[in-house]
DNA sequence: ATGCTGACAGGAG
DNA sequence: ACTCCTGCCAGCA
């Protein structure tokens, strides 16, 4: 592996937690993830709180866009994070998110399809 | 070691 | 569509 990818190994923290980040750096600019769909991703479909956590403690100095990651509804986390979910919101939106009427992402439009649409 | 917690999800009523 | 209940699993006291 290049020098870069050492890089990582040695920032991203080791196991499951380690993952959920890298899976997340890989979301791509206008673009969201469910937690689910995270832990399918890691094969533990059952590990959604998990990764939810790992969110929670996501350390700011590896650049991870956890304002990506949601919820299946397409509803932002709870005020009591991120500064209030309005700033949530002005991310995603200066990042080209579309919203629904009712204040949720539209999440048929921008769920990150991985696999291809 | 034991028990509680949580930025979730799926099923049942 | 909404609420309630249960399963999940890594940290932390």
């Amino acid at each position: 592996m290049g020098r870069s990818e050492k890089a990582l190994e040695l920032v991203y923290p080791a196991g499951f937690f380690g993952e959920v980040y890298r899976i997340a750096a890989g979301i791509p600019t206008g673009k969201v993830a469910t937690y689910g769909q995270i832990a399918a991703m890691l094969a533990s479909p059952r590990s959604a709180r998990v990764v939810g956590w790992a969110m929670r403690a996501c350390p700011e100095g590896l650049n991870i866009p956890c304002h990506r990651v949601v919820n299946k509804a397409g509803e932002l986390a709870p005020d009591h994070v991120f500064g209030g979910a309005e700033v949530q919101r002005a991310y995603l939106l200066a990042e080209g998110v579309t919203f629904l009427d009712d204040g949720r992402i539209d999440m048929k439009r921008c769920m990150w399809m991985p696999s291809g649409a």
